[in-house]
DNA sequence: GTACAGATTGAG
DNA sequence: TCAATCTGTACT
C-alpha cells in the first residue's frame, strides 16, 4: 500500500521513526528497485542549526525543504554525493527527513549504509528535486509488514554536523535499526 | 570577484 | 588521514 499525503504531514520526529521498516520503491528503466529503510535523520528548521533552513535560509538549492510533506528534497554535498530527503509537516515549515540507510530486498546481506551510496544505488539525482512521492511514477514509499520493536531502534546524534554547536550536534534525531 | 567549507565516501 | 569537486555564503 502506497503511503499517502496524510502520512508525510505528521510531525517530523514521528515520520522519521515511522519510516523505519517502510519500503522505498524506485522504477528505473522499467525495473523496480526496492529497499527497507533502516536509518533516518530528522532536520527541523528554522530553529535547527544543523538544517539548511536554519533561520529560514531560503535559496534555489533548498527551496524544496519548504514544501508540503511527501516531496523530495535532494541536493549535492561535497560536490559529488547526492542526499535524498523527504519533506514532512506542512507547507512553509522547512522540516524534512534524511534517508541514510536502506536494506535492498533483492540482495541478501547487503546494507546500503550512507546517503551517498543509497542515491547511487537507486539512481537518484537532481532531476528528482521537488518530485511528489505521493503521485510520482518513478519513486514512492510503500507500507510493509515489517515492524521493528522499540528495543531494535537506536537513537543517536546526527552524523557530520559537528559545526552545529553543542546542543544541535548532540540532539538525538538519528534513528537506526540495530539488528536486521 | 575570490575564498571557504559542507547532512560523504573510498583509498592509502 | 586525505582528496575529489559543486554551490551558497561571506567576505573584498
Amino acid at each position: 500500500m502506497r503511503l499517502k499525503r496524510d502520512f508525510f504531514i505528521q510531525s517530523t520526529l514521528k515520520v522519521a521513526q515511522d519510516f523505519l521498516g517502510k519500503l522505498l520503491v524506485r522504477k528505473y528503466q522499467n525495473k523496480l528497485i526496492a529497499g527497507i529503510i533502516t536509518e533516518t535523520e530528522a532536520y527541523i528548521g528554522p530553529k535547527d542549526k544543523a538544517a539548511h533552513s536554519y533561520k529560514n535560509r531560503f535559496t534555489k538549492r533548498n527551496i524544496a525543504e519548504y514544501f508540503l510533506g511527501g516531496f523530495c528534497y535532494i541536493y549535492l554535498v561535497y560536490g559529488m554525493h547526492w542526499q535524498f530527503n523527504i519533506t514532512t509537516s506542512l507547507a512553509n515549515k522547512p522540516e524534512c527527513v534524511l534517508i541514510r540507510g536502506v536494506l535492498p530486498i533483492s540482495e541478501k546481506n547487503f546494507l546500503l549504509n550512507g546517503p551517498g551510496k543509497l542515491c547511487r544505488y537507486f539512481n537518484l539525482d537532481g532531476s528528482f528535486f521537488g518530485e511528489d512521492l505521493v503521485f510520482s511514477k518513478r519513486i514512492w514509499l510503500e507500507d510493509s509488514k515489517i515492524k521493528f520493536k522499540k528495543s531494535e531502534i537506536k537513537r543517536t546524534p546526527r552524523i557530520g554536523i559537528d559545526y552545529a554547536g553543542k546542543y544541535w550536534s548532540k540532539i538525538k534525531w538519528r534513528f537506526v535499526v540495530e539488528k536486521i
